[in-house]
DNA sequence: TTGACATATGCCTATATAGGAATATATTAA
DNA sequence: TTAATATATTCCTATATAGGCATATGTCAA
């Protein structure tokens, strides 16, 4: 079998780089298609088909107005993800300590 | 140009779920392969393949001990994924707060 | 209606897997 | 040394892209 699809979660979504790029870039506001391939420099069809996979799996919203399309990020579809990563919190608290001790040990 | 390679970064190699399975476990305690195997109902070469992976993106390390491998999460390398979600907190906590009141409108 | 502007979609190609099967390598016990 | 156990690696295949390019679709202005 081949690899998971990208649009099958917001794992997969959030693998790609340029997708990140463009959620850190709405993150500030809202944005048109035009926008954000000026500030993206990549391609409009690029930037549409990442905009694509990204509406798919819940990570950004759109609305028309008029002749754009305005995306914002719908950050409640990033929580999973957070959430995930924040079972292993306790787990690198734990290490960062160990790893002042040692520095503390070799100080004292 | 293709995908990005799994390797290349830990966005990559938490993107695939039986990844994610295999950390999740690790996240216990220290485990052998079969240990992996076993818990993961997956083919040995397949959870081997999985480690390699995840040892090349610092996920994960590995001591040898007899003839076993014991492997264990680097919990320090998910941070970054971590401090990534963690940018856009502050807006899902805003849309949370405006779902609240929007259903406290509705009641009162 | 026509032209221009803003996006989306279709097509094609190179590439990077995941998984299965078979096999190689490493380590210990007899 | 040899057999057995534990992992890793290689080979092969089906599949899912990302990006480039051309083109279709949608919307507004004249």
């Amino acid at each position: 079998m081949a690899r998971a699809a990208t649009t099958s979660d917001a794992f997969n979504a959030v693998a790609e780089p340029r997708r990140r790029d463009i959620l850190n870039y709405l993150a500030m506001q809202e944005r048109s298609v035009s926008e954000i391939v000026d500030a993206m420099e990549m391609e409009q069809p690029s930037v549409s088909k990442h905009l694509k996979v990204l509406k798919g799996v819940g990570l950004v919203e759109v609305r028309r107005d008029g002749r754009q399309m305005l995306y914002k990020v719908n950050a409640l579809a990033i929580r999973p993800l957070h959430e995930w990563t924040s079972t292993f919190e306790r787990l690198w608290k734990h290490q960062l300590l160990r790893i002042k001790e040692r520095a503390e040990a070799r100080t004292t």
